[in-house]
DNA sequence: TTAGTTGTTAGAGCGTACTCTAAGTCAAGC
DNA sequence: GCTTGACTTAGAGTACGCTCTAACAACTAA
């Protein structure tokens, strides 16, 4: 027996809104999801793992645009050219990877103004335990 | 002599659009920028300071109304109240910190993909120089 | 039977951060 | 004097990624 999920339950699992669930499957990132006898959705384990792998692309910043590009190799070639998926991903974690050193070297000159107002702050005590 | 730079010039140096200079300067992020004889604005050395702390912020992502805050409060106290400034970059810091570590986390399982993709085209070629 | 819950759709609305437009000013060069 | 170009302003427009609304459908429980 396979799990089938409602929209709720997969809005839960997955953090993402409903809203956001189906905005996703009207611009095609997700595949039209198969339906219950009252036209309800029903997720199975697969557009749930297929869910959760969008979401982390999505969580390092990948835009709709790509995402969509994405799912639309994957749909129009489901067993082959994985050399343009791969590429795909493969400039994405790229981009990824220069952003996260981006923040690295911009998080340390917050740092470095971190420590100026510490020392800052050192002074000013300093100077009112002379003047004690 | 101080160098006086026009706002083009500042666009250029900070690699920020002239439209977000006066953008910036109106929301209060930058206080009301020096002006020429003629009405245009000249930016000085400490305004071009300020300005590449306050673009180090927004690399790191913080949102303007969090930049505004900071900038009220080193205008409103300029030779004290270190504590606060230090507090929300410091509050910055460690969103900022869990983000890197989320986006190496998700990056992580991007990884995982493009080396599963490598997998199967290597059994792909495997498969055609079986058949060949 | 009726109220309540959970879903459906198309399409409108929203928040963020710019980005651009229109109309005008000013100084320099022809 | 006139054009050109760099600037000014207030305010409108845009792109993105959701987020919500309105109107309706289907099922359940009282």
């Amino acid at each position: 027996m396979t799990t089938a999920l409602t929209i709720q339950q997969v809005a839960h699992k997955t953090a993402l809104s409903v809203y956001t669930l189906r905005y996703y499957e009207r611009c095609g990132l997700i595949a039209p999801v198969g339906r219950a006898s009252n036209g309800h959705r029903r997720y199975s384990e697969s557009d749930i793992r297929w869910i959760e792998f969008l979401n982390r692309l999505r969580l390092t910043g990948m835009p709709i645009r790509q995402m969509q590009q994405y799912a639309r190799l994957v749909r129009q070639y489901p067993d082959t050219a994985f050399g343009e998926r791969k590429q795909l991903l493969e400039d994405h974690r790229k981009a990824v990877s220069e952003q996260i050193q981006q923040l690295q070297e911009n998080l340390a000159v917050v740092d470095w103004k971190i420590q100026h107002y510490s020392n800052l702050e050192a002074k000013l005590n300093e100077h009112n335990n002379l003047n004690a």
